[in-house]
DNA sequence: ATTACTAAAAGACGAGTAC
DNA sequence: TGTACTCGTCTTTTAGTAA
């Protein structure tokens, strides 16, 4: 259960920002105005866009006097994970359909996926032994918050382990559908950027479902608790 | 935007409870492990407690200074609307899965429905006129939960009007799709609880989807405004 | 163990105002 | 118009403690 690190003021100050923001990148909204909204007055506004930007949660531009706000990442990161968290406390299963292009190779996750100790838990948690190959979904920038979505997700947990040599950190795995054929969506649990989604399946992906490079693919994740 | 008329800690705690009681039908969670939940004191954990239960989102028993928790509808709405906003505002369009049992006649809708001013907006809103008649589906108790979670979504606003006679309130609508045809969930705005979903459609279900009286289906609601 | 009162300290808020 | 400082006031929190 996360603690929501703010003062209910402050939060719901994320959210209206969101909403302005919407489909702009940035939005201009005075301190009175967002009294106004929040019914509070204008000193309390300005000082939560100030803890706000402090936190790191708001970057802004004062051009004359007047504030363009954005929400940075940390801040979506906080909307996205209560949004999850409340749907599992909520008890909502969810799909969300994702639309990529498939990318060149066999996807660098070959590797990783064929280890050993990752293979065993995939089989637990999954129920099959991937195909030793991953089918890499480069996003459409639109869908790219979507990403994020999963990110901020705790999905199937596969728990990292070392070697001799090396350490192999945690991943974690949503259930997904692509085309009709059953298949799983891996991401690293730490948090790295990326607009590509990596996917595993009992069936060789690309010979199932006829894709070559540049293909576009539709993918109906699961996200549950 | 709705404001959480409360503040953070107050509505943490209803998360906190919400996840204690999953599953049962109330908690036992003592003010110094709420204190502890909430990284605050006993004493603030006490006072959070005494507020939401006079404010109404909680029910509590104190037997030998032991106190049982449950959740009230009115807390479970706080937190089925702070997800649907967060849903909207984070762009997740989102389908439930419903299943009903369909209840006799042609459902007490059929009046309401063939109301011209609502009828006009049916078109514009849904894109279709729809058949004279409402499809009544009584939810399985396990999912009427679900209908509280349409009850506190937006949906596609119906607007009210007046007549000479009388008033026709506002209604809100869902998009639908019940065994592959498209239709609508219709419900009053104004809260009225019910365990039962009217459907309409540009057809006459009954007779589309070969439906008698008993017959069970399922209906994929769309939720997003 | 519990819950919850009181009183004092800490923190949030907004009127006034500068820029 | 803007934003944001100071500072007096009001609210929230917690330590101590009772029951």
């Amino acid at each position: 259960m996360s603690l929501l690190s703010m003062s209910s003021l402050h939060y719901v100050t994320l959210k209206v920002i969101k909403q302005q923001e919407s489909g702009k990148n940035g939005c201009e909204l005075s301190t009175t105005s967002l009294g106004k909204i929040l019914s509070t007055s204008q000193q309390t506004a300005s000082r939560i866009i100030i803890d706000l930007t402090r936190e790191g949660y708001l970057e802004r531009s004062l051009v004359n006097r007047r504030q363009s706000l954005r929400l940075t990442k940390k801040a979506l990161d906080l909307l996205f994970s209560e949004y999850n968290e409340l749907g599992s406390l909520l008890d909502q299963s969810r799909t969300i359909s994702l639309t990529g292009i498939v990318e060149g190779g066999l996807g660098e996750g070959r590797y990783y996926i064929s280890r050993k100790n990752y293979v065993i838990q995939f089989q637990e948690k999954l129920g099959y032994i991937p195909y030793l190959g991953t089918l890499n979904l480069r996003m459409l920038p639109s869908e790219a918050i979507y990403i994020d979505r999963l990110r901020n997700s705790p999905g199937i947990r596969i728990e990292g382990f070392s070697t001799d040599d090396r350490t192999f950190g945690p991943v974690k795995a949503f259930r997904a559908t692509a085309e009709g054929v059953e298949c799983a969506v891996i991401m690293p649990e730490r948090t790295v950027h990326s607009e590509t989604l990596e996917l595993i399946s009992k069936e060789y992906l690309r010979e199932r479902l006829h894709l070559s490079d540049g293909s576009r693919i539709s993918v109906e994740v699961q996200i549950k608790e």
